[in-house]
DNA sequence: AATGAATGAGCATTCATTCAT
DNA sequence: AATGAATGAATGCTCATTCAT
């Protein structure tokens, strides 16, 4: 029984040391040194949980998209209507988008712009990006047949819903002052009713599908 | 007398190297000799006419910040009624973040991850989504009033449709392949037209606020 | 545990390094790679050490004015007398000037360069130079009082005898052929012997201003 | 009838401004740009009249020996004796040095620095130290003779003498608030009427040379 | 696992000098 | 003579990565 690996914790660490610089200083200005001294470890050490610093921004993204995620989950056990389930997605988010981690919120900032540029960045933030999409399509379409409405375009509505989300991190982050306290959530969740409401009712959709 | 001043011109073609590059590598790779290269001129002249990098960023806000003003001068022009001016303003801006011109979307995006941290950025940044904000709030309280709809909440509206063009951009450029093609105008313009017709009417507004 | 530090000792190297390449080249031409390469170091490791080159000119300031401190402490061991302390300060201080460390006399004359336009730099040379004025003054002082002189003019003759030693330390690094060898110590005794025999005693003094 | 060349006027105005970049700057950052916009010229001019900077530089040694030459000539014409003219030259010499002119002051400092490094800087530097001894070993030769005193060690007193108004000028530059104000020239003289008492009477110097 | 010194390539920036006009 | 843009080598400094201990 020699000295256990604590290998997994230290990995965790030091994705939260990236985590918490990046968020500040953006990603390239994150330097080993930094994230290492952030979370009291030494610079060298990094590289050895490490390969390359890129390799950590992975985890990180990784470790962000988990966060959402199971945010939900846990969010949506009370939930029982499909509006409920909804709301409790967009409260979700949006909550975090606002006042409850600023750090993560930059983090994923700074993220969605290293994505643009580094081809192995994108494809998980692509994941991430869609499994939100997935994730909200499914609420939605379960919403929209609920109110017996049809989910012809649940996929712009899908997608819009998602710009806006990433679009008020975007602003958090960078321009809070411009836009009023807490608008978020609460408008988006206006957005959505009202969109709904407005759809042609799934009868037609259906009949379309049934009629023959 | 001897050689006229170009320095006008020379910073603009500065600015736009920035721009193609950034738009590509972010701005902390967009080296100067890179920046430099992409518009074909030496790279000590780009210190002869910025003093520092950040500096050449400042001035591609700013162009940025310009053109999408103007544009939108441009395109409503033909504009008659308060929708005109609405759908135009909104299509002109999604239109772009979507397939006119990837560079100037990516390089928007990238700026949005720098005015996180460098607060010289960060104030363009913040002045141009102000006069997003402010120009995009006008349209909707004239479409609002059109309407004969309620103003109460035209705040959150505008802000929300602002954050949706911004995360529209990030998607654009980092995760195109997750979201419908064309999705974003017409979902927006779906939402605006779905959220004001599901509002108070200004009648019991005013009345609301007028009865004793 | 792992590495032991060993800052301490490469910071003494780098401004011994500094010390050697100002002393011929200047501290605009000390080049960080020629410092490094002067005591066989990588040039990434000097700013691992120093955050500054600026920072090792600082720290070059004061290691030299501690070896002028420590020096006339050293040498004055076997002195008794006040005249033996004047004269054993002198000849320390000239005798380094000329034959002794060129280099150190070179580096020198280069820092009080550097003090007319460094502030951080003038303030440490002030010190330094205030630290040699009141050693002097204090043994001028006792010599002129065993020779029962006057100290009315002690401050003019200790600047001035300051001035006649950073003077010489200038012609020994530049214009070391224009003047006799060995000039400095010899003329320096003769002229302070001449100079307190020349004063007024110290009754006369006294009595010039208890007379009526 | 054509333009006249100005070119001695223009070589004059880019001289004085080295001279006064270079008296806050040193020679290193004394940039051909900032030397220019000093005295308001286009910086490509610089090097139509200069070769190369270091041609500046030892026109300016130049100059400021010749100043420093015609300075005593100036004064010393209303000097009658030995002592008018010796005490003239001490006078010139470090009244400049103190309160006259900080800048040129400041630039002999730094030409004093150049010189230990740039060869062609030490060679003009040599030659106006060289002057400077030159001229005031005549002075003080004729005022020992005058006090029918040895000549016998002029040289070193001399040599010592210029050494302190080398470094009155270095001290008047770098650290003036440690020394008393307007010490030098009075001191100066003080230190040589009491050297020049204190020497043999001349008679044994010449029975020394005329004994059979 | 851990430390922190060490490496060296790469960067923004400076600047003497050149040159077309 | 004069202008001011242009050039490109050099410099201080940063930083991901390596390595001896």
């Amino acid at each position: 029984m020699a000295n256990r690996p604590n290998t997994e914790q230290r990995r965790a660490e030091i994705v939260q040391g990236l985590l918490l610089t990046m968020a500040e200083q953006g990603y390239a200005r994150a330097t080993v040194q930094l994230i290492a001294k952030r979370v009291g470890l030494a610079p060298g050490l990094v590289h050895y949980h490490f390969k390359t610093k890129a390799e950590i921004l992975v985890e990180l993204v990784k470790t962000l998209a988990d966060q959402f995620r199971s945010r939900y989950t846990h969010l949506a056990q009370s939930a029982r209507s499909p509006q409920d389930f909804l709301f409790a997605y967009v409260n979700a988010r949006l909550a975090k988008g606002e006042g409850e981690s600023p750090a993560v919120v930059a983090a994923w900032v700074m993220v969605g712009a290293e994505a643009v540029r580094l081809p192995e960045v994108r494809a998980i933030y692509q994941q991430a990006i869609a499994a939100e999409f997935s994730l909200l399509r499914g609420l939605l379409s379960n919403y929209l047949v609920s109110r017996e409405k049809s989910v012809d375009n649940v996929d712009g509505l899908t997608a819009a819903m998602v710009a806006l989300m990433e679009g008020a991190f975007q602003i958090a982050s960078a321009a809070p002052s411009v836009v009023p306290v807490g608008y978020a959530a609460t408008t988006a969740i206006a957005l959505i009713q009202a969109y709904v409401e407005a759809q042609a009712s799934a009868v037609s959709s259906l009949s379309h599908n049934r009629d023959p």
